[in-house]
DNA sequence: TGTACATCAGTGAACGCGCGTTCACTGATGTAC
DNA sequence: TGTACATCAGTGAACGCGCGTTCACTGATGTAC
């Protein structure tokens, strides 16, 4: 049985989802401790009582995005399921939907931070990769069983790619073109390995 | 008849290059205007006599660094080609090469930088989607002429896409499978169009 | 060829500001009797 | 049921530091005569 959360864990969560919002938004660098203590509604004094570090709040708020956005796109793509699609065209059509393209702080965290990856602490970095095999799964899971963690893997990397060069471009013809040419061409390729 | 530069574009062009560099290594928000002088042996006071505000280098910076990384990428894809490689899997094997795994500093900027790009001002953001149009450009030069932009944007999407999930996974076993399955896929789905 | 002066690239101190982190304190909540 | 005290989540001022930007100045270079 799990012990109900007490005030301040329920803080602590509070703070750790405003932040997983945050760092999608303006990235890892791109947000302060203040910023996000004042708009999870507390003063930033309070912050360390909740966490060691900034690297530490940027793991979890990282482990938070990524669950959340995996969630989100699985949810959507259930509907889509739901109307006849199979489970890997469901995932692509959603993860490359222009709903997508421009929801970033709502989105994929490894698509709104994945080149800045590389440059964080190791506390951080190990969070970064956990996620990125974690969005490998998510894309494994909806393919069937005989397909590889590295063919997985290449397909994510398209998914990210395409959604990260379409924001690039902005969100208007040539971005919106890469993600439909960028479905058109997963979907033919990889639909009859789909599972189920 | 191109006037030599004086003694002054000289050092605009040095700081360029240093910056062109330090954004490859630190992100955009990454590297400080003080650094960027130090580095290039200079005092942080002397800026403003050759960039009108930090924004104004970080877009002559982006550019270099897409030049600089494209004809490098150009040059060791063409050692590839001269041993027999078509132009598009010596660029297919150049990007996705260990060597390029490692050197972020010198690699691809698009790579480097590209969920950052959103978040840039819109000057910055211009040059970001310049630079990514200019990458989906040498893809489509590697193919035959009837291949489209958006199968070109495709083909750059999954290029950046898996260097930079094979970054964030650590240069190490995981990345460099990523890396290598990814050479296959493109290689085998796109070669046929390859140009020449 | 030599001197006087104008030009201009680069210096270094200073500005206001926001960062991550620390800490003494406050005030609400919960427990003991 | 009421009072006294301990606990503890959150406050707000302060710390040292580095940021982007400005500006009065220096000292080397180039031009005029």
């Amino acid at each position: 049985m799990k012990t109900q959360p007490g005030r301040k864990e329920i803080t602590h969560q509070r703070i750790v989802e405003t932040a997983a919002r945050a760092i999608r938004r303006g990235g890892f660098q791109g947000v302060g401790v203040a910023d996000i203590m004042k708009e999870a509604g507390l003063t930033h004094g309070g912050f360390y009582a909740h966490f060691a570090s900034r690297d530490a709040l940027l793991c979890e708020a990282l482990a938070k995005a990524q669950a959340d956005s995996r969630a989100r796109v699985a949810k959507a793509a259930a509907g889509r399921e739901a109307r006849g699609a199979s489970a890997f065209r469901a995932l692509v059509e959603q993860y490359l939907s222009e709903a997508h393209l421009g929801a970033r702080e709502q989105g994929c965290a490894i698509a709104a931070l994945v080149s800045e990856m590389p440059r964080q602490s190791r506390e951080v970095g190990r969070a970064a990769a956990r996620s990125v095999r974690d969005l490998v799964g998510a894309v494994r899971n909806s393919l069937h069983a005989r397909v590889t963690q590295h063919e997985a893997g290449v397909i994510a990397a398209q998914l990210v790619g395409a959604l990260q060069l379409a924001r690039a471009l902005g969100n208007n013809p040539q971005g919106k073109g890469l993600l439909a040419a960028t479905r058109r061409a997963l979907v033919a390729r990889y639909d009859a390995q789909a599972s189920r």
